[in-house]
RNA sequence: GACCUGGUAGCUCAGUUGGUAGAGCACCUCCCUUUUAAGGAGGUGGUCCUGGGUUCGAGCCCCAGCCCGGUCACCA
């Protein structure tokens, strides 16, 4: 392994650590009394007052006999002070000149005990009066510095090291650990709104032998005991609603979905998705329960109903308009599509600029329309309604309009953040439109739903008329904590593998150089490179790969410069 | 999948027609007892993403590739 210079560095000092005694990695439990966050808080209750903490060392300023720190805990960032005298037992100070000074780096985790106290300057700090080692950090961390104006300095900004790295995002980026906490604020949020209401959490399978439920390229495996093809899920829905046959009045789970489709700064192979069923409601009951969920979940997570998104301002205070999909497509293109057929709607996608060919059906086409026409003008929380049935196959029939269906999506700031229906529970007419979507993957649609025959089956046995919605968790946060990137809100977003170390091993130019040098044991630079007739670069490449495995040695003398194996 | 921008020290970044690889912070040595992004002085530190090529000479030019990001395509 290839250590940098500051990485070696650290490494000595852990060995004098274990050579004064101190053990770097401590098993014993460290108990503290405090957070940081209590003593900030509460400053006047801690002053004076003994406190043990424990935390990492971000910052240090030596001044001769005594020093400040910075120590972070889990609750947030505080100033000590150490002075030699105090900590140390011994005439020469051996736990502050040299544990403290030469041996602790940044980053390193500690324990200290000692007096709340505020200094001349006015800032709450503790005076050290006993400091434990309690583990040693090998590698240096970013220096981030924040200026008296608030101005970031060096921030550890590189987006391909933070998600590669989060755990150091985390320890340096403080509005980092923010958001992630926020994420679970919202969920929390989520489930005292549910279970107040006695909706109960259930879990279904991710492993599905059909991916029903929604429209997507699954991931596929395999089970090898059973010898069978399983896929990861694309949805939970078909599962949720047979539990509401089973008799469950209200489910709802938060669920890892898997779609094999393209990653960009909204999706995510793996994302969460909350969906909710409950029985003998429908999406009119639905739209006034999300808008009153979402109101809350934002009250929650940043005690007000509005919020900035990029560069709107957007408020989540309930009620929300409700827009049919086809009085949205009016409003911003003009034309009145209801009723029309297939020809005379391909006709209205041309004229107003949208690619159309003869795979597209009359649902597809509104889809295409709201979606390039409409979409992004709802900026605020608008609830889409009663999308055509042919896009719709898990939706129950509009109770007035044969042709459209009782389905909304929630639009936010020009993105769908959730789908809800008054579910579909005719079980005949269930079947029919899985077979419409089937002839319609036979027309080319290859992400068209499978027919799962176990759910007609349990439909036929009766689900009550039910509504349910599914909710974008990582859209849902991205919106609550001002994030343009899914990236931003997960913890290990997907990456490409990264590059492997290079080998240990002599590679085969390598070998060749080794084997000449083997011959002579001791030659004149210059004439080795002659004989091995490689070009300059490689020559050099060459060189340095031998000298870096310890195998040959260049000297300058007054002959000349030589290589000699060693 | 296509196109565009990037990849240089632990971090943030400079690097001139192609001519000895730089700065700040961090780190190391020394001075300093209530300091404030970063007190003073001196020093160490490099696979310039990888592999080829052009050239007397490549961080820079050419070719191929890898990875991040962006735009588009795809995305019930």
């Amino acid at each position: 392994m290839q250590l940098s210079p500051l990485e070696i560095i650290r490494r000595e000092s852990l060995q004098k650590l274990r050579d004064l005694g101190i053990n770097p990695y401590p098993a014993e439990e460290f108990k503290t009394t405090a957070t940081i966050k209590d003593i900030i808080n509460n400053f006047e209750d801690f002053d004076g007052k003994e406190v043990v903490l424990a935390g990492r060392m971000m910052s240090r300023r030596i001044m001769g006999k005594a020093s400040f720190a910075e120590l972070k805990d889990a609750s947030g960032r505080m100033q000590i002070y150490i002075n030699r005298d105090e900590i140390s037992s011994d005439d020469e100070g051996t736990m502050y000149n040299t544990v403290f000074k030469k041996l602790l780096d940044m980053g390193d985790i500690i324990g200290i005990k000692g007096e709340v106290f505020k200094t001349k300057v006015g800032e709450e700090s503790v005076n050290v009066k006993e400091l434990t080692v309690l583990s040693k950090s090998l590698r240096p961390l970013p220096v981030v510095k924040t200026d008296a104006d608030g101005k970031v300095h060096d921030a550890f900004s590189d987006n391909e090291q933070r998600y590669r790295r989060r755990y150091v995002d985390l320890i340096v980026n403080d509005h980092v650990k923010e958001t992630f906490i926020k994420r679970t604020k919202i969920t929390t949020s989520m489930r005292e709104f549910f279970n107040t209401r006695g909706y109960l959490e259930v879990e279904t399978p991710i492993l599905q032998p059909i991916p029903g439920g929604a429209a997507a390229r699954p991931f596929m495996t395999h089970h090898n005991a059973l010898d069978m093809p399983l896929y990861l899920r694309i949805a939970n829905e078909l599962y949720l609603k047979r539990l509401i046959v089973g008799g469950f009045d209200a489910v709802y789970e938060f669920a890892k979905d898997f779609r094999n489709e393209g990653m960009d700064r909204t999706h995510n192979p793996e994302f969460t998705v909350m969906e909710l069923y409950v029985a003998y409601k429908d999406y009119n009951w639905m739209m006034s329960m999300t808008e009153e969920l979402l109101e809350k979940i934002c009250l929650d997570t940043n005690n007000t109903s509005e919020v900035m998104i990029g560069n709107n301002k957007v408020s989540f205070k309930a009620p929300y308009p409700r827009v049919p999909i086809l009085e949205a497509i009016k409003i911003h293109t003009g034309f009145d599509v209801a009723g029309m057929n297939e020809v005379e709607l391909r006709d209205v996608c041309k004229k107003v600029g949208i690619d159309v060919d003869e795979t597209m059906g009359i649902g597809k086409m509104i889809d295409e329309l709201f979606g390039e026409k409409c979409e992004h003008h709802y900026i605020q929380p608008t609830f889409i309604t009663d999308y055509p049935k042919e896009m719709s196959p898990l939706t129950k029939e509009h109770r007035t309009n044969p042709a459209l269906t009782e389905r909304f999506e929630l639009m936010v700031n020009g993105k769908e953040l959730a789908n809800a229906y008054s579910e579909l529970n005719d079980p005949i007419d269930q079947r029919a439109r899985f077979e419409d979507q089937l002839a319609l993957s036979e027309k080319g649609d290859d992400e068209a739903m499978f027919i799962d025959q176990d759910f007609i089956r349990a439909l036929e046995y009766g689900m009550p008329p039910t509504s349910g919605i599914g909710i974008g968790i990582d859209r849902l946060v991205m919106f609550m904590t001002n994030n343009a990137s899914i990236q931003e809100v997960l913890f290990f977003p997907q990456m490409k593998p990264e590059k492997k170390a290079p080998s240990v091993e002599l590679n085969d130019d390598e070998k060749v150089l080794f084997e000449m040098l083997k011959k002579v044991n001791k030659i004149l630079l210059n004439d080795l490179k002659i004989q091995s007739e490689f070009s300059n670069k490689k020559w050099d490449k060459t060189l340095k790969g031998l000298t870096k495995h310890n195998l040959a040695k260049v000297s300058n003398t007054d002959d000349g410069l030589f290589v000699e194996l060693i």
